[in-house]
DNA sequence: TGAAAAAGTATATTTTAATATACAAAATGT
DNA sequence: ACATTTTGTATATTAAAATATACTTTTTCA
């Protein structure tokens, strides 16, 4: 089986393994109570958590459904404490540009977390991003309209919109005040 | 095959395979090549697409990495447009909650969003999540003081923190003003 | 329009995932 | 310490994933 060496080295079944069982055990149940939950054998299940296992994409999902969690939170790692302080408003007054995007932390797994500014009555056009992308604009301040598939869509301070990104789409600042946005662009699915 | 029921009521494997295919067709791949590429024969990949298939952990991990996009990438299900407006002022401040949470939207993938109202002066401490959760806040109106790990930090408003979730914390408005906060939590891993 | 590439179909085979059952070992709780 | 639950092992069977090969249809494009 060397066509699988890459899979085994990185310990991809051993890791889904290990994640699996921290899931089972924090709620509190015996593999032979998963197995009844999720409609897989214990021995499946016994195999997947010692990573012996090479499981089908039924089986995982079944899992995930059974746990109640998405498919993805079955590959998870670890993080640190940071903190992304605001810019300075000279820096910001500064630019020219219409649309200002600062990274607030580096990418995180599937997901990138941004902070953006857009001038008063400025628009921006963004590229369709990659299959599957989804992003969540959160107006921290001002106002905000969303472009996506020929339909506008009007947010006041604190709403929120999630839409798939894969396509190209446009914010528009409809007020004469600077507009200050939270973005989440996300890869990940919904179960 | 019944307890496949809901795998595939929900089209699971159907929805992965069409974003198998718009993988393959955004890199200009035929089938053939990315057969190469990915040591998966080619009517296995065929299958795949056409959602006929349930393929093993191994073949899709093979697969994302021959295509050299995460994993959950492969596996991430659509999502639409839409809103989660702010809520009443008038809701708001029936309660006499120091902290509420609102889910923004319907959990998405490994990662939530929130917007959270600590009252003035309030304090909230929050259990630890499961191991591998990390959580993103910011700051969207008001102040809002951290504590994670004996160590305290403070924000002021747009900033941001993240921290690993799954050890318990505290938030604290240190102010007199309402703090309004925007939570991300996050499962996702980082490779 | 005609050749070449890509996509899809058909069939048969090999490999292995998944399950069932029974039993042994280890951990848990009273 | 003992009964009970939970975990892990052994073995055998069934279902199906993955592949190989050859062929047909469709698409591409020069």
């Amino acid at each position: 089986m060397n066509k699988e060496a890459a899979f085994e080295e990185q310990n991809v079944g051993k890791r889904i393994g290990a994640n699996l069982r921290q899931f089972r055990i924090s709620k509190g149940m015996s593999i032979e109570a998963l197995a009844k939950q999720t409609s897989v054998s214990k021995l499946t299940l016994l195999k997947i958590e010692h990573g012996e296992a090479n499981p089908t994409l039924s089986v995982i999902w079944r899992i995930a459904n059974g746990l109640h969690i998405p498919i993805t939170a079955l590959l998870s790692i670890e993080a640190e404490v940071s903190i992304a302080r605001k810019q300075d408003a000279l820096k910001l007054s500064s630019s020219n540009e219409v649309f200002i995007a600062e990274p607030l932390f580096h990418s995180h797994g599937s997901m990138e977390l941004y902070r953006g500014y857009l001038q008063p009555y400025g628009e921006y056009t963004s590229e369709a991003h990659r299959p599957g992308v989804v992003e969540f604009i959160t107006v921290m301040s001002g106002q905000l309209a969303v472009e996506v598939d020929g339909q506008t869509y009007h947010l006041e301070e604190f709403d929120s919109i999630r839409f798939k990104g894969d396509r190209p789409h446009k914010y528009i600042n409809p007020s004469s005040a600077l507009a200050i946005l939270h973005f989440v662009i996300s890869y990940v699915p919904s179960s």
